[in-house]
DNA sequence: CTGTATCCATTCCGATACTG
DNA sequence: CAGTATCGGAATGGATACAG
């Protein structure tokens, strides 16, 4: 089980948090990045985005985010969970209950990653059609 | 050349924009899905937070962007064009100069995508306090 | 129910070489 | 400079089986 790039980063030439500027997504080995990816990731943006509303369990969640498998939903749980944003409540009930909520650091990340999504959803339209004028122009001067 | 899901999407069952209620990221099929990977993906992500400042070159992008390759930077700037987030303009002299800008609806992309980024890197003292917490934590309890 | 472990196909992505 | 084409290794991710 590794969190994919504890294991794939190493350091190279200059380090992002060494001066106190801060954090830079931009520089390539910056924790930051990661974190980032984490965050905005395939299944991650949606995870963290359903918590919002609610907490959840990890079936449902399973069930609300709809395509992720157990495996990768597993994964960014876990990895949500290690940088601080989502809370892992387990009761040792029989059968085993496990609740996942976000922190009050996770809900400050959702609302502005639902403005994003919701942002987006809205404007889908304008996208659309965006990608009809841009495919219609490719096949117009083809290659093949 | 493939923007990784037009040849992998399939229609299954429901589709999200078949009711007047809109694009829903949380379904499967959704295009909207598809348009939040391209934006928050691992490049698209720091494309499009780079371009909300000013135009860049291919290669200036190349550079700013620490890390990414030619093709992926390549892959990454079609997709976001052709989902009408960015504006290619070339200019036929020799040697060619290409400028890449975001379009309006790019802008709005990047502010919420900027204050998601900004937030973060902020707040990465305490990501990493709590990654740190989370380590500890489970070399105490060693499976291994 | 809540996961982890394994297997395997697909995809990603960097390096390199090449075109205009 | 601004890309495209191709290759091969690495990582992603799904299905299944299994464990607590």
């Amino acid at each position: 089980m590794q969190t994919s790039e504890t294991s794939t980063q190493q350091e190279s030439s200059g380090a992002c948090p060494d001066d106190d500027l801060a954090f830079d997504v931009f520089s390539r080995n910056c924790p930051s990045r990661g974190t980032l990816e984490h965050v905005t990731g395939r299944w991650g943006s949606l995870t963290v985005g359903a918590l919002h509303d609610t907490t959840f369990r990890f079936n449902e969640l399973r069930r609300r985010v709809d395509g992720v498998s157990e495996k990768m939903l597993s994964q960014t749980l876990h990895a949500l969970e290690r940088d601080g944003l989502v809370q892992r409540e387990a009761q040792p009930t029989n059968p085993p209950r496990v609740d996942y909520e976000l922190t009050p650091l996770g809900h400050e990340v959702a609302e502005r990653l639902l403005d994003l999504i919701h942002f987006l959803e809205g404007r889908m339209p304008e996208v659309l059609a965006a990608r009809e004028r841009y495919d219609e122009m490719r096949e117009g001067l083809g290659s093949r």
